[in-house]
DNA sequence: TATTTTTGTAAGTAAGTGCTTACATAAATA
DNA sequence: TATTTATGTAAGCACTTACTTACAAAAATA
């Protein structure tokens, strides 16, 4: 009998939960099979959250902080515009790479219209990253480096959906595309829409 | 007690799904919640499907027959490349505004990885349409329309992200987005990066 | 009209869900 | 060392799940 921290418990459990959404799909997380996963019994998973609900919410303010607080200082760097959009992007779809599971967990509670708090949350994260989007075009566009012609709430439209489309395709693990090589294709295709 | 035949309950089953989905979330979609729905009781929903699972596949085939098939008549018209693109991004839209549920649907079930079945549907829905745009990319190149550059298959994956994102608004219901407005913008946009 | 077929109900099943309770014991603290 | 606190277990709660069974009755067919 290993007794841990619930600080360390608690990340345990966080990783339990991308882990079985990517490997046995989201049907699969159950506080029963979290708890055998970690090596835990029921009881011990309520130790350390209250409710399952809560695990979620800890999850998406991991998000919230981890890849939002990443793409922020993407943002205000001093780098070029052109730059900072290929990095922007780079850094997005690493880390949906990273956490496979996050994207599903993210639209199916966000389709638990019931709750409107996790909804909130989501919402602001989305929103958020794409208002960084259209900081970078409207910089971009002032500096005299791209097109005045170009709406950037629609470009900021377009992009965003750019690493969610790669994540699609890594659900179906069609391919296990390249992170890099993808980055660059896709980077390469949008800025061509963005010229003068 | 009213009787109506296997067809027509069937269409009522599906439709309900989809309903019960977009209003109330994923997670409400049980076979108790969906006869209730309908007017009837449970042991009536099994009279007309064998199984749950095979309500879902049906509805994938609705899709395969329905979105799919009005998209490879698109591409089979005679009209012009550019005219195509914008239709066939506006049909994709409009369905999945029309059919409000099935984007979730669809994407939930393929990360029930367990069932093969289904995830292969699903993969050969999306590498249709897929292939569709690739066709109507490459004909635009070879007429003379857009630039050599261009590399068809990178473009179909900015494409296919374009009608989930438009999903993801809808889900999250920000704003009604108007469809024709919406499909204009982002056609304008994406016809851009095709310019010689 | 008599019989068969189709569509329905009511009441169950076993298994799974999130979560709680009563109790044990390792580790930190006095 | 004695006591408190944090972390664990085992068993069970009420409820929901997909699905079944035994039976009724409307509708189609003979």
């Amino acid at each position: 009998m290993i007794r841990e921290s619930t600080e360390k418990r608690q990340e345990q459990i966080k990783k339990a939960v991308l882990n079985l959404i990517s490997e046995e799909g989201l049907h699969n997380v159950s506080t029963r099979k979290l708890a055998k996963k970690i090596g835990l019994t029921e009881g011990a998973i309520f130790r350390h959250f209250a409710t399952k609900r809560d695990i979620i919410k800890s999850i998406m303010d991991d998000v919230a902080d981890g890849l939002v607080g990443s793409l922020r200082s993407i943002v205000l760097s001093p780098a070029k515009s052109e730059e900072k959009l290929f990095n922007y992007l780079c850094n997005n779809v690493k880390y949906l790479k990273e956490n496979k599971g996050i994207t599903i967990l993210l639209f199916s509670e966000a389709t638990h219209l019931g709750d409107k708090e996790l909804k909130a949350k989501l919402n602001e994260i989305l929103d958020e990253q794409k208002q960084f989007i259209i900081k970078i075009i409207k910089d971009g566009i002032a500096e005299g480096v791209w097109s005045k012609a170009v709406v950037p709430e629609d470009f900021a439209m377009i992009y965003m959906g750019i690493p969610i489309t790669y994540n699609i395709e890594m659900i179906l693990n069609k391919s296990d595309l390249n992170v890099d090589n993808f980055c660059k294709r896709m980077n390469n295709l949008i800025l061509k829409a963005l010229r003068k």
